[in-house]
DNA sequence: ACCTGAACACCGTTCAAGT
DNA sequence: ACCTGAACACCGTTCAAGT
């Protein structure tokens, strides 16, 4: 009692009180700080209450379920990135612009990018999905070809999240740093056998070389080009 | 004791003897059995147990932990596309057929593609990687342009696997049949506000009625040409 | 070497009880 | 309405003990 008592005090000392009461926007905010500082694995609801000095019932009280609140985080982290990107040039730079914003966000939180790919389209890709297909159509690419042309792009970057994400947990789990998991990486793909895989090898220098934001750009270009290549096409054949 | 004799008994002349002793395949069999009848979720160790006929121990002597059993049976799942397709007849028809085949194992297996976007490039992946670099060689991509458009196109495949995993769990956890869970999915999307989501509303009645595996080898074909355009026009430039 | 199964530590979630 | 925290059901994993 006394025990509890002190630790209260110092606790005052630190936050002086909580004024605002409860909310789902605090529930969120604090489970985003969690998972963004210790990953996915280290946001349980225990954790949570602690952090916010409550019990599991105020906490259910404002959220469905952990997964609620897990979609809750992401959905919050990847809503800023289309706002952000509305004064830019031209159809083919605000393009670049959505995809490299949800890049930067997903290395900046690789549990959202994990996240992205295990729900069925959220709202908060929806936004991504439209602002793609509206610079689309704003690029010349006719109806008909729209759905195709922001899946894949849509898809992609889905993928690369994914990765970045798997990337981001096995660095974490392997509680070495940066530059140690990079070379134990390294060590792990000299290991491979050159007759079955001679172009992994070939490409493994260039990998270990190259920017993965450059790499990703590089292929945003790419897809673009083939979305215009067929799209030009489409144009010849049907205008006849 | 003589309830569990009784029980014996009955086991006895159900299965009536295990001849082979245990081994990392068959758990990885009986995991994969597991998890294609019910989902991820339902692959417990304690699921194991029962379907083995053993205890934790036994389980844990030939594999490293669920993770490990998770990776091995994706693997497994995985390791029959690329064999299969060696006697294919040009590079663009066996870069399709890899494309496909990866795809209608995920559609198979969609634990699969969930577990290949959770991992860093497994061996499974590393495989698929080297047959698509090979194909892309053989259809005159150069060399410094081979990493970023096998890149492409697997973190495409990828994500395409992701989304796929992600419908099938949605539909499993909403215990509905197939059709109905189509229809409220279409309810959802129903409501969206057409003000705010034009693309994707008009994209809706093109999705409801694409083939999925159309899409995504259209989306392959999309891919394809803009590596091609990208190649054609680095060639000119690099030939003078 | 291979297997058994009780025990442990730790989850997400619920709910009667409080204010 | 909002919150508390003991309790529940269920995980993955370990390990002393058996053969």
């Amino acid at each position: 009692m006394c025990g509890r008592m002190e630790l209260m005090a110092t606790k005052a000392r630190r936050a002086p009180r909580r004024t605002e009461a409860l909310s789902r926007d605090v529930i969120v905010q604090a489970a985003t700080e969690i998972l963004d500082a210790e990953g996915e694995d280290a946001l349980t609801l225990r954790a949570l209450t602690v952090r916010l000095a409550t019990g599991y019932g105020a906490i259910y009280h404002h959220v469905a379920d952990r997964d609620d609140l897990l979609t809750a985080a992401t959905d919050h982290v990847i809503a800023h990135i289309v706002p952000d990107l509305t004064a830019e040039a031209g159809p083919r730079p605000a393009l670049r612009g959505v995809a490299v914003g949800l890049f930067d966000a997903i290395v900046a939180h690789p549990w959202a990018g994990d996240q992205l790919n295990r729900d069925p389209l959220r709202p908060a890709l929806l936004d991504i999905y439209e602002s793609i297909s509206q610079q689309l159509q704003a690029l010349g690419v006719p109806q008909q070809a729209l759905s195709d042309s922001a899946g894949v792009l849509v898809n992609y970057i889905l993928g690369v999240a994914g990765q970045n994400a798997a990337n981001a947990r096995a660095l974490a789990n392997s509680k070495m740093d940066r530059s140690a998991f990079l070379a134990a990486v390294a060590a792990q793909w000299a290991q491979l056998d050159p007759d079955r895989y001679p172009s992994v090898l070939k490409a493994r220098t260039q990998l270990l070389e190259h920017d993965d934001r450059e790499q990703f750009l590089a292929g945003i270009d790419l897809i673009l080009a083939g979305i215009q290549t067929v799209n030009r096409a489409g144009k010849d054949s049907s205008a006849r």
